[in-house]
Formats: C-alpha cells, structure tokens, sequence
RNA sequence: GCGGAAGUAGCUCAGCUGGUAGAGCACAACCUUGCCAAGGUUGGGGUCGCGGGUUCGAAUCUCGUCUUCCGCUCCA
C-alpha cells in the first residue's frame, strides 16, 4: 500500500487518467489552482450536491434554497467586512521570510516609540502611514519603513520585500466602460447571498423562526498560496446553511447543528474515526463561536466543513449600510429583533476530495499462479457516477441487442454505461476504476432463461438473477 | 515568497561521454471468442516545457524563463 504522500499523488494520478479532474487549460500549462471536471469527476460533484441539497431542503421541513447571483453589490462587501479586513498592504522579510501586514508593523513601531519617550514621532509616523495608505502608495510605505529602520521581530534585520496588496477578492468591471465607480467583486463566499435575501424569502416563504436559508454556488478567493489539488482553489463551490434564531439560543443551535451534520458526514458511510471537530480558538470578526469538521485526509487532518455562530454580525451590518430594517417579528414573545444566525459551511470540492480518498483501494489480488491487481473506487452508490455497467459477454449471437434493450429500461432511472469492447475481465476492472459499483452480463444463457451475471464492485462476487431484477437491485442501493 | 527536485507519446519511464527519438501499458481497426486486466496482426500519436547560447550538428552541454511536485511560510 502507498504512503499517505504517494496515496494522494496516487489519487490525483487516477482523477486525471479516468477523467474526473484535469488541470484548468492544462494545453497552456494549466491555471494556478484552478481544475475542472472532466465526465465522471462532475457526475460525482453533482451527486454529493443533490445529496446535500436533499438532506438540507428536504428531510428539513424548515429549510428553504435559494440561488443568489455571484455578482453582487459592492457596498456588500463593505458591510461583510471583506473590503476593510482583507484587502491590506504586505511586506516580507526576507532573513526571516516572514509576512506582515504593514499597517501592523508601523503602528508596533509607533508604540515603541510612544513608550520610549517620543510619543511626537510616534504620531507623526502613523500620520504619514494614513496618508499613504490611503493614497495607496506602496513605495512610500517601504520608504517609511527603511527610514524609520523597522526591523523584523524575529530576524531583526530591515531586509525587506517591496510592499505588495493582497486582494482576497477578485475583481472586475461592470459595464462597458471601464471605470472605478464600476468595480464589482466575484463573491468571496456564498453567505452573503442568503443574507441580503434574509427579508424576501422569510417574507414570501411566510418562513417562522428558527429557519434556514440553504445554498450551493461557487466562490472566488485569491489565495496567496493555493496548493494541494482541489483542497485549496481559487475558484470553488460552497454548499451553505444559513440557519436564523432567536438571539440568545444560538448556541443550542450551534451545538444542534455540530451534531446534525456529522450525522450526515457518517451517512456517507465514512467511519467515525475518520472524522474529528476542531474548535476555533481565534475566532473571526463575525463569530462568537466557531468549528470545522476535519476528515483524515491522505495530508492529515484537514477542515471540510465549518459550523460557525455568526452572531447578528451580518444582518446588522447589513441593515446599518442599506439601512433597510433587517428585524422579524417574533409573535411567541412579541418582539422584534434581529435574528442571530447559525451556519454550516461545506466545500464541495473538498467534500469529493473526501470521497475520492476515502473511496481509492489499491488491491492485490496476486495468487501463487498470476500476479493481480486493481484499482477500485468503493464510492455509496448513490454518489457513484456510473450506477449500472451493461456487458455482453460477446458482439454477436445477439447479445448486443438484449443488452441495449436493458439500457434502454434502466437508463431513465439511472446513470448506464454499455461497453462491448476488449474481455469481461478487463471491462469489470474498468468500471472498478471508476467507481461503478454493478455490471450485468448477458451471455448465452441469457437468450434461454432471460438471467443475467450481476458483479458487485466490492466483493467481485457475482450472482445470477433474472433481468426483471435489475432494476429493483439497482434502485434499492442508491 | 524562500529552499530542494523534476519536466521526453494519454500513463510509467529509457535515451551512457552531443549525431535531428524508443519501450511497456493505454488507444483505434481486424482476427482469436471470452465470466475478473496485460493472445495475434496492423495502425495513429512526440518539433523531447519554452527561449537564447556553444557546436558542422543539442532531448543530451550552458544560461534564462515557465510549470509541476516536496518542504517552509500563509490561509477570516
């Protein structure tokens, strides 16, 4: 068996081999941290949606979808906070090859020098850093930080970058022309589409709290550094729950919602252990309580989902910038408020990452006589993106066409896949690879007493069954 | 961003001290005719990451550049 290291490089070998992800424009050297899916890899994304969106919208009897824009407006981002707390001037060191915001670098040096007795040029030096910041002069900020011989806290030397702008969001232009009033941002997360559509769905969906607001859409952050296959993209897609209560309970619901989603992490048939929650001790400027649920990837440990109280935060923000009221009448208690809000955060890249690794075997299958071995996907069958292989055994006899008349019964209900090509043998092996977890096999014997052989991924046991059956034994798995 | 390694066919790689490309698998067609991959025949596919330099001649030497991977760093 692999190490954890090769594993992963195992797996993204496989993706890439068996067409479920390539590197985005890989003709041109492919896009730093961005992939698309290729035929199987989007059939199991969509899988692992719809499960999601199901287990939200609809065994939830108080949760609702929507499907918000990507653009947005972009006093938006300024109410969310994204425009002042992630868009801040940086310089490196390059002894200690450490980065640090530059406004938290001077104003450090502007303590010192208020605590050594000159708070005169402590003050002059924060002005002459508003003044700059707020001209964008970057220059001049490195300037300031080499006149007033700034030094790195943990190299002490004063070896330092240029100062670069890190901007989380991506930007863009609305309108044909190019101007900076028309500067819009691809949305850096989804949440803010539940949130300005808080009124007009609690309103029209006549929606009583607690409730929830779900939605899957994809996100944009430019990550300074973005590795690791699709854990970590520039673009990616989100699946969130944004769940309103009364001020006050959100912590019941916090606890609630901790425990419901790692329900619905075990209904993927993942192992307990495979699985650990880690709370937030430096929480975010939204939250007043935060946690990701961490699965066991091939690289350790790492965040798929993350249960955060974000407290009223965005509302109020919200109703302070549009000044529209963000408020719902409770008539339990007979008081208006702004809801508190509980919200549940999945990346679906990372959630088919989670799958892929869980699902990858590498077996060996090696006997005394013959050296043997595959490579199985053991995905759920419902998040499988082929369900059913049909195989004649043989091109001709007539087997061909029972087979098409089984795709032809089966594929309105599920994903088939017909395959005649090269020996039973290496076509179970194929679907194997793919994660497909049943192939039937029409044989002679199948033009005298219409049975078939049905293979099982899993166990490469077979049965023989009538092809009435087919679809029964198909439909019951997923 | 820093350090290290690598970039030759879809995949895994070979190609020594320079003489304009190979293997296995995969792929396509046909034959064999089959219940757990790798039987036969034939065929398609690469300006050896890109750009300079040295040389009569560079996949091979040299410089630069890009990309990827591994560490470190960063990650509301």
């Amino acid at each position: 068996m692999a190490t954890d290291s090769n594993r992963f490089q195992a797996i993204i070998s496989h993706c890439k081999e068996y067409g479920f992800i390539f590197p985005s424009s890989e003709i041109y050297d492919g896009l730093g941290a961005v992939y698309d899916y290729g035929q199987w890899g989007s059939e199991l994304k969509k899988n692992i949606k719809d499960y999601w969106w199901k287990s939200m919208t609809q065994m939830y009897e108080n949760i609702v979808g929507i499907d918000a824009a990507i653009f947005m407006h972009p006093t938006t981002w300024k109410a969310s906070g994204h425009v002042d707390n992630f868009s801040d001037p940086m310089i490196d060191n390059k002894d200690s090859k450490k980065r640090y915001r530059v406004d938290h670098l001077i104003e450090a040096k502007a303590d010192e020098l208020e605590k050594g007795g000159h708070p005169e040029q402590g003050e002059v030096l924060l002005k002459e850093m508003d003044t700059l910041l707020a001209a964008e002069d970057y220059d001049g900020l490195k300037r300031l930080i080499e006149t007033y011989k700034i030094e790195c806290p943990i190299s002490g030397t004063v070896n330092w970058t240029d100062v670069r702008q890190f901007n989380l969001m991506f930007s863009t232009q609305m309108g044909s022309v190019a101007d900076d009033t028309d500067v819009i941002y691809l949305r850096p997360e989804t949440a803010q589409g539940i949130f300005v559509n808080f009124l007009n769905v609690q309103k029209t969906g006549r929606l009583k709290i607690p409730f929830g607001i779900a939605q899957i859409g994809k996100a944009f952050r430019n990550e300074i550094v973005a590795r690791q296959f699709i854990f970590r993209m520039r673009e990616f897609e989100q699946m969130e729950m944004q769940f309103f209560v009364r001020p006050g309970t959100q912590m019941e619901w916090y606890e609630y919602w901790k425990a419901e989603r790692m329900k619905w992490h075990h209904s993927l048939g993942i192992p307990a252990d495979q699985y650990r929650f880690h709370d937030h001790v430096k929480l975010a400027h939204y939250a007043d309580a935060a946690c990701d649920i961490e699965y066991n990837f091939p690289i350790g440990f790492k965040e798929v989902e993350g249960i955060h109280s974000r407290t009223d935060f965005d509302l109020r923000n919200h109703q302070e910038y549009s000044k529209k009221k963000m408020q719902y009448f409770d008539s339990e208690i007979n008081q208006n408020y702004i809801p508190y809000v509980v919200e549940t955060s999945i990346g679906v890249d990372r959630t088919v990452l989670m799958v892929l690794s869980q699902a990858y075997e590498e077996q060996d299958l090696s006997t005394p006589e013959k050296k043997d071995s595959r490579v199985v996907l053991k995905f759920p069958p419902r998040l499988a993106p082929i369900k059913l292989a049909v195989l004649p055994l043989v091109k001709k006899d007539g087997l061909p066409e029972i087979a098409r008349s089984i795709m032809d019964e089966c594929k309105g209900q599920f994903k088939c896949f017909y395959e005649e090509k090269d020996t039973i043998g290496k076509r179970y092996r194929r679907m194997d690879a793919i994660g497909t977890p049943f192939c039937v096999t029409i044989d002679h014997q199948t033009k005298e007493d219409s049975t078939v052989t049905i293979r099982y991924r899993d166990t490469m046991l077979q049965d023989r069954i009538p092809i009435a059956k087919i679809r029964e034994i198909v439909t019951q798995a997923l």
